[in-house]
RNA sequence: GGAGGAUUCGCCUAGUGGCCUAGGGCGCACGCUUGGAAAGCGUGUUGGGGGCAACCCCUCAGGGGUUCAAAUCCCCUAUCCUCCGCCA
């Protein structure tokens, strides 16, 4: 959630950037309104209750002075505390009815601002889904006519290399599931192995999270929003399944407080992803570049909200270090205002190119969520000043899917093998081909 | 799945309806003391909301209830521990 006194401060910079993400603006004179509520209520149960205590600092010491008292002091201290009942039932009622107004509009308030996505960084691209703005290029796509190569699709060569069994994963499972198998088996581990290792050395601390995670956590990174029809529940057990470690990464420290010293704190974790991908009917069909299940490395860091830019940069860093040790081409792309997932101040997404498509397409993608997420899930960080929240920022390291398309596709050879990138071959007992089974 | 027990300010703990609307110890911070340190002494030390301010309210795992008044009594839930059963 963002900062209530940013509102009520600062409306219009909120409606900008509601309207910026094509979300409602009116939410916030909603909130506004509800928030003054809110305070008026505060104030008039605050006065009642603390008139009530008064009372009850009166009747407590003459309750323990009747306990103590002679018999011919009784009826005169008995006297004295009828006295100061004779109103006290009435008071109380009174506590409870503005207790229950306090409530209602303390209510109000949370579920208002809940709806609110967070501040857009000045520096996104304004505009919907096609308006990102193109920040590099690196490496160029091979000319694969001139090496007198047809390109084969990672489908085709997931079943010479005996890689990738999407006709079994269908059977048992359905449509956008497959079965990993031999040297495609052996490829994830080798991609998990390689990206823990690369994130190990930059600082990360490995984790392996739950992938089945209460309302709460699913609710605090924001995915029960927009996201919402994306995600798989348990109706029996009210549990959800995660669409990314960042779910449990970001809840890993809910309700506590960080010291300042202990930042930035950085985690790397992998855990599968399950998406219903409802909506994308249609879309990406073919293969598993778009499937309901993949397991996926993920960087996560808590930060001080001052240095959020600055580590958003290096996450996109660590990631261009991972795609440039695949040896395949991409580009980077600054994602537009339209196109950010609620708790998303900023995201780059970095695009693979994918011969068979013959266009880049998303393989990993870097958010900084400021304090959005941090406030939801009560994670803060306390310093020489006191406690306040803190940012935090995901990325991807590799996902498993996508990754192993782009591999198989820029390096496929004329004979259906695949060239193995040099990082990877200590994980494939020191292959250089995948070769057909 | 069944039966017990536990949950209080970072840690340990006091507390069985009103002089506890939360006390003490450890740790930590600052000060005094010292040539310096330790010890000792003193002060402070949960988080959140509201108010221009003085200050007020909430917070004893969470939620309901009883009561003029709840850490304390009742109900429900969560988590952890022990034992039994079942499974790997």
């Amino acid at each position: 959630m963002i900062d209530l006194k940013i509102v009520r401060e600062d409306p219009e910079r909120v409606r900008a950037s509601q309207r910026a993400r094509g979300e409602d603006p009116a939410i916030v004179d909603q909130l506004l309104s509800a928030d003054e509520r809110r305070r008026g209520a505060e104030v008039a149960f605050g006065a009642l209750r603390n008139e009530q205590r008064e009372l009850g600092k009166l009747i407590g010491p003459l309750q323990g002075q009747l306990k103590r008292a002679t018999d011919d002091h009784r009826a005169g201290v008995q006297a004295e505390i009828d006295a100061l009942m004779s109103g006290a039932s009435d008071l109380s009622n009174r506590v409870k009815l503005a207790e229950s107004d306090r409530d209602t509009a303390d209510l109000e308030t949370a579920a208002l601002v809940a709806k609110l996505s967070n501040l857009i960084d000045p520096g996104a691209p304004m505009g919907g889904e096609d308006d990102f703005v193109v920040l590099e290029h690196v490496g160029t796509p091979r000319d694969f006519a001139a090496e007198g190569i047809t390109v084969r699709d990672h489908v085709e060569l997931g079943e010479i290399l005996g890689a990738i069994d999407i006709e079994r994963g269908a059977k048992v499972s359905g449509s956008r599931f497959y079965y990993l198998t031999g040297v495609g088996a052996l490829l994830e581990l080798a991609l998990v192995n390689h990206a823990i290792a690369m994130a190990g050395l930059n600082g990360f601390i490995p984790i392996i999270p739950p992938a089945l995670v209460k309302p709460a956590a699913m609710e605090g990174t924001g995915f029960l929003g927009q996201a919402a029809e994306n995600v798989y529940r348990l109706e029996a057990d009210d549990m959800y399944l995660v669409g990314t470690a960042e779910v449990p990464l970001a809840a890993y420290h809910s309700d506590e407080i960080l010291e300042i010293d202990s930042l930035p704190r950085r985690y790397v974790g992998y855990s599968p992803c399950f998406r219903r991908e409802a909506g994308s009917h249609g879309k990406d069909t073919r293969g598993i570049f778009r499937v309901h299940w993949f397991d996926k490395v993920e960087m996560f860091t808590y930060c001080a909200p001052e240095d959020a830019l600055d580590e958003h940069q290096r996450l996109l860093g660590w990631e261009r270090q991972f795609l440039d040790s695949l040896e395949v081409p991409y580009r980077v792309i600054d994602v537009a205002s339209g196109d950010l997932g609620s708790s998303a101040a900023r995201k780059f997404d970095i695009e693979a190119w994918i011969p068979s498509q013959e266009r880049y397409r998303e393989v990993t993608s870097t958010s900084n969520c400021t304090e959005f997420q941090a406030r939801r899930l009560r994670v803060r960080l306390r310093d020489s000043d006191g406690v306040r929240p803190l940012a935090t920022l995901n990325g991807t390291l590799v996902a498993i899917t996508r990754t192993i398309v782009t591999l198989f596709e820029n390096h496929q050879q004329a004979d259906g093998s695949v060239y193995v990138p040099l990082a990877l071959r200590p994980y494939l007992g020191g292959r250089e081909f995948l070769v057909p089974v």
